[in-house]
DNA sequence: GTCTATATCTAGATAGAC
DNA sequence: GTCTATCTAGATATAGAC
């Protein structure tokens, strides 16, 4: 064979790991297949080697991030009491709010997921519901913990849509202060 | 003249308002000049009578929808005192959520508005700037006020990023229970 | 699996008739 | 001001050579 075993999972992979990034930072719909596959060296024509259609690659993007983010935010039993914490101050950053490239997919992609498949949302609410899941018993509070991810893309939504850097962090660092203060499980700590 | 002195003026208003719509429900990058004409009766040809390009539509829309919506929820001196709370239920409702045409144009293009001219992001600036002064006031909070404005947008992106009814309706009312708890004056009156 | 070439369609924008 | 026709460019997707 002219290729290796692995070859073709290796370059899926790739595409998407790298459509993931284009499409978060420039949007989904706005983005030729062309430019996803000369992100990654290849000609247009390759792209049906790997996914039937846009839309398919759309549904596997939506799939890789919320797994990516909602196991990161969620943690898992042996994360640390401050996990909460560690995800605000983390997520609630300028490197993020600067670098949609490499952040949460929500923020950037959900006014196009809202328009989507149904199938592509029911992953998203999956994602999400795990990530409540987690925060509810880490916060001890139902309401809470859905108004903690609201916030979290809200602020991140306004943050980037302001034109001033000014602006920007005195959005993130007010949104970080007044979590601290509803929700205590999210203040900073030592560790 | 084969057209009244208003006419032009009229089919602008008309335009802006119908794309406003189309716009906010199915994005704006991915709706055609075409398509917004003929939602108003006319050709593609028309729409270069009104606006130089489609970016400068875009331009007008932003404009347009911040200082409609601003303006409703900065409010003014003779705004009621259960002012906040008011903004509060209409902006978590479920009519709201399920209907991106006739809402508020950040939680569905707030992100094309993120990688959007400077010009676009300083008039959303100016306008988040008037609604957190006005509910700084209120409030008494200025951390709370932003915090506020962040919750909104959010709960919206994501009660419209999940799939079921149950749960949006879910994330919205953990929203409003949770803003009532921890920011009183958004809490519900009897007025 | 990837390439080039191509088919088909739609986009934004312009020109000229009415 | 609006229409039809058209230009140019870009899109998604397919076909066949390597």
């Amino acid at each position: 064979m002219r290729y290796t075993k692995t070859h073709k999972e290796e370059t899926r992979a790739k595409l998407l790991d790298s459509s993931s990034a284009i499409a978060k930072k420039g949007g989904f719909a706005s983005t030729g297949v062309d430019a996803l596959m000369s992100a990654i060296g290849l000609t247009g024509g390759a792209f049906y080697s790997h996914f039937r259609s846009k839309q398919e690659l759309f549904e596997a993007i939506v799939e890789q991030e919320m797994q990516k983010s909602c196991d990161m935010l969620a943690g898992n039993p042996d994360s640390p009491d401050n996990h909460v914490a560690k995800c605000v101050r983390d997520y609630l950053s300028s490197f993020h709010a600067i670098s949609p490239e490499v952040g949460c997919i929500l923020p950037t992609l959900g006014p196009e997921i809202a328009r989507a498949d149904p199938e592509v949302r029911e992953r998203v609410e999956r994602g999400l519901k795990q990530t409540h899941q987690s925060w509810r018993e880490r916060t001890g509070d139902a309401d809470a913990a859905w108004a903690l991810i609201a916030q979290l893309v809200g602020a991140l939504v306004v943050a980037r849509a302001v034109e001033s850097e000014k602006t920007r962090k005195e959005i993130l660092a007010a949104s970080r202060r007044f979590l601290s203060k509803t929700i205590p499980s999210t203040a900073p700590t030592k560790a």
